[in-house]
DNA sequence: TCAATAATTGTATATTTTTGCATGTTTTTT
DNA sequence: AAAAAACATGCAAAAATATACAATTATTGA
């Protein structure tokens, strides 16, 4: 089903993005988005994504993602855990990441992407990566993933 | 009154320790310890300690101190992935980082760090750490070790 | 393809957490 | 020391979140 990862996808952004301190809030955004779904079906999005209520410095509570942003380096694989989404336009692909982490994971991709990417590009919260031409896109994505973990 | 910070941090120690997956477990814990308070005080005590239901790997919940995402404990050994070091001069702490991660980690400190930091300036691999007039070095060592964290 | 199996979702409901309010207690101010 | 202000707490109610169950939709394998 294509309809569920491209909503868990927009999740992820929509939480790191903006702060979002209820489901129903985040409902409401989701449906602005023309996503159409209930508090419980999102409950159990929220669990698959590990997305849980904290609290911010000022005492509100505030939806995140429970991940760290940062490189896993057990055992020799590099898992890139900041990134929250990947979409692509054309063979363009664009990654969305934690504030702040777009130039350190888009090193991190330089470094382990190989053969397949051409070059990436990092704003702040935003990566382009230019994949090499005659990679597919299943294989940028397979090798990013790779990079990223899976949910 | 005593009761409650001494209370606050017996709440600390528990949650750190063993698995707590709802305030009326951790409210029976408490109860065994010795202190007497319901629920709602219980709620306000978690509140004030920053302590926050999270998910597990294995998909339970649990609440936890919220966490520094600095670090990688994997295998058993504490891993600072994301900072390299932390140097004071003067009382203007400088923190060196992977390369391209200092913005983020920055905004991590930013948000975590609380009264005790004025600001910080980040370069690429390098982050300027000013505290507030008034910490000493060793608080502001320990909040960011704290937030490096020793997992 | 079709039946069997698994996954996804909504509804209704249960569970859990948060909060308004009243009250008692401690601390501060005068 | 009395009054005022600030803080802590329980109770009850509200709000938020999670889940059992049943229906629906997708997926798998012969």
């Amino acid at each position: 089903m294509k309809e569920k990862s491209s909503r868990l996808n927009t999740i992820r952004e929509i939480v790191s993005r903006q702060k979002i301190g209820s489901q129903e809030e985040l409902l409401t955004v989701l449906t602005e988005h023309g996503y159409s779904l209930t508090q419980a079906t999102l409950s159990r999005d929220l669990k698959r994504l590990k997305i849980t209520k904290t609290l911010d410095s000022t005492g509100a509570y505030q939806y995140k993602l429970s991940e760290p942003p940062f490189l896993n380096g057990g055992g020799g694989e590099v898992q890139i855990i900041g990134a929250n989404s990947l979409e692509f336009s054309g063979n363009i692909a664009v990654m969305k990441t934690r504030k702040g982490y777009a130039s350190g994971i888009a090193a991190e991709i330089d470094d382990e992407g190989g053969d397949a990417i051409l070059g990436t590009i990092a704003g702040d919260d935003t990566i382009l990566i230019i994949p090499r031409e005659g990679y597919s896109r299943a294989e940028i994505t397979a090798l990013l993933s790779n990079l990223i973990g899976t949910n």
